[in-house]
DNA sequence: TTCATATATTCGGATATCCGAATATATGAA
DNA sequence: TTCATATATTCGGATATCCGAATATATGAA
């Protein structure tokens, strides 16, 4: 074995690393909000701007950071371009998720009282 | 109704801040190493500070954040602090998106060649 | 071309997060 | 008490993220 880089299997930290930035680009209630969104139908920048009750720039900022992580993908159409969810598998995790969530707010409020 | 507070019942747009944030807390390399650790077997502070190879202040800090979001509790034990996590579903999560990154990697690499 | 529409990107200031260093706190032993 | 050990917290500078505002880019129509 050398020193050499291997570009095709990343390392276990690079791992842990992107599987990081995946949780990252998670970590804003608009993009999830988005991914809910996409999840019921596929719609246009516009549309999600309003949806989301953001101004244009901010929706497809919002959308460049889930696009680059390929969480969704786009398609143009004219003028406009389409945004769909690269997989349902994503949307999986966050119910799952939402679950964790509700027996973390469960296990604060028994601390509470 | 009026426009009191309900304390009980967090607006839907609280519901995706308390998701954010749990996905925010997930968003750090060390921080998912750690609740992979755990799922192990429950650990020290200075053994996960170890095991990570970061200081121990790090350690503690990293534990806080999951810790404030009930992903993981602590229990005292003498002179140490045992860390554990709340609920082994965590793991399935994080598990399951490992599969949603995998894919995520593949179809970059496909949009590349 | 020129223009209108839709979307993406850039810029800059405000805010959040991060970590090393120092220190505070908690516990048990002597 | 005093000390040692383990852990938690605070502080401050570096870096990252966020968003509004402005602007750039892409497409289609005239």
């Amino acid at each position: 074995m050398s020193d050499e880089k291997n570009l095709m299997a990343p390392k276990v930290e690079e791992l842990y690393l992107l599987h990081a930035n995946i949780c990252q680009a998670l970590g804003d209630p608009k993009r999830i909000q988005i991914l809910y969104a996409l999840s019921e139908s596929p719609m246009r920048v516009s549309d999600l701007a309003e949806f989301l009750d953001v101004p244009q720039p901010t929706a497809s900022r919002h959308l460049a950071i889930l696009r680059q992580r390929a969480l969704i993908i786009s398609e143009r159409n004219g003028n406009e371009v389409i945004y769909n969810l690269a997989s349902s598998n994503i949307i999986d995790v966050l119910n799952d998720m939402r679950i964790v969530l509700r027996e973390a707010i469960e296990r604060q409020t028994k601390a509470i009282y």
